[in-house]
DNA sequence: GACATATGTAACCTAAGCGGTTACACTAAT
DNA sequence: ATTAGTGTAACCGCTTAGGTTACATATGTC
């Protein structure tokens, strides 16, 4: 696999720059449009929290994105945390073919 | 976002006909490879499991594939469940741009 | 200055998921 | 009959998502 030295984008820095800054959105506003609870959105935007399913289906429809855009970011954010919190996996033994 | 009528196949079914059925591997053995419980990986196989990103990394390792494959077939999975889990986030408006 | 708004965050709750061990019943092969 | 492999249940601990409520801190606006 690739080796990144820094983590990837967390989903919540993109929402905060591309949509909440560049649209002049707030928060409480987004959550609201979202259906979620203010603090949902913040601890995304914060960084602090990760988009679900559920979550992603909501971003792609106030964005007309897919549904698949956020969750590939929070997988690339989490494998990366993953692959940096152990080594255990780095030992295991390829199964011959 | 594309509709499916059925839900795409679970990473377990691809982890049992891929691997364990071609290679002739048992859980057992597999589990221990992978250095995790076998009731872990029992859960996965049977479709009653989820692939995580430790997880994603270490079938990386065992079958010389990237973690991403892995995760993205759970992602895929878990989006089609939560999307007809609820209908909730059908009705969100998009945001005007 | 007084007030309202937006925000981060903490405390608390419920519900759920993951992973582990142990144990039991079932099946299939030897 | 015995063994190996398996599914699965019961239990544990730990973590997380999401909610509500409440507080302190900005940053406005009148």
């Amino acid at each position: 696999m690739r080796i990144r030295k820094r983590p990837p984008t967390h989903p919540g820095g993109i929402i905060r720059r591309q949509y909440i800054e560049s649209l002049s959105l707030t928060i409480s506003e987004l959550a609201s449009t979202l259906g979620v609870s203010r603090k949902t959105l913040s601890k995304i935007v914060n960084e602090n929290g990760s988009i679900t399913p559920d979550m992603a289906l909501r971003l792609s429809k106030a964005f007309n994105t897919t549904p698949e855009l956020w969750l590939t970011l929070q997988q690339n954010y989490d494998l990366w945390q993953a692959s940096h919190s152990s080594d255990d996996w780095k030992t295991i033994e390829a199964i011959a073919i």
